[in-house]
DNA sequence: AATGAAAGTGATGGATA
DNA sequence: TATCCATCACTTTCATT
């Protein structure tokens, strides 16, 4: 399960996860690798589990989702049947990109995006009423995105 | 600049975002286009900024990076100066996923990875010995990832 | 202006040594 | 692992609507 990566792996990760279109014959010149040998570590990790996916990254402007809202929930912690269903509604939500439970006087931070604000108080009215376990929630408006990646330090110089 | 975006386009990006390999055939008969007309709305949506990158998500966990940190920064607002330094800090850190400058009483909120507390603990004196406009942050640890994604809503049926 | 079909190019993913 | 080769996907061209 925790897949034995090494120096090669680690490049072809540090690559793909900035690009995933490049061919594997360019990953493999620049790595010092063939195409095939490429393709199979890469064919490798999407079966371990370390690349999840390969996805295209949309810019929200382009459509009409102006807004990025930070979203900080607190919940009844006294009712843990009601957790699993807000859970769901999350999950189920396209708008909320990233969830997290976290330690701190609010349990949940959210990562929403919206068309504006009035899109955004709909959402949110949305959510309290379908989870009567949300006690209260605090909003901040991200007036300005500096960094927006899932990118994840891989460390491509151990060996 | 704002590309307009018809029924198919949205269709094709609501595809794309979930699973960039996808194959142009395949998304064509999904959505009642020949391949040919579905590769030409994707250069066109390359070109036009609208599919801003195609990447590979890796799991955290696999390269030990165990640790998802929300963190908020409060910075003198009396030096503007130096704000911009931080921005270039920010943005040439790879532990750093992901930056917005909010409104609120903490000025950016920072999704960092780390191995473990350590690590996150080193960053953040890194980054305060760095910054001297940086006044005190708050960390909240991540005990739980619910949702961990940069989907964005497309409304693939408008029309 | 955008489509679908077909031809040409390049990348991929096996088998083999 | 690298090389070879057949297959698949992508890109361009072109005739059509």
């Amino acid at each position: 399960m925790p897949a034995e990566l090494d120096k090669f792996d680690r490049r072809i990760l540090a690559i793909v996860q900035r690009d995933a279109r490049r061919s594997a014959e360019m990953i493999g010149t620049d790595i010092g690798l063939s195409a095939s040998a490429v393709q199979r570590r890469m064919a490798r990790l999407r079966e371990d589990g370390v690349i999840v996916a390969e996805v295209a990254l949309i810019d929200p402007h382009s459509v009409d989702q102006r807004l990025t809202v930070i979203a900080d929930l607190e919940v009844e912690r006294e009712r843990p049947e009601l957790l699993a269903s807000l859970r769901q509604w999350i999950a189920a939500e396209p708008a909320i990109q990233q969830a997290w439970y976290v330690t701190g006087d609010s349990d949940y931070v959210l990562v929403v995006t919206a068309r504006d604000v009035g899109d955004y108080d709909a959402l949110m009215q949305r959510l309290v009423a379908a989870n009567a376990n949300v006690k209260r929630f605090r909003t901040r408006v991200a007036l300005d995105t500096l960094k927006r990646s899932l990118a994840v330090p891989v460390n491509a110089t151990p060996d």
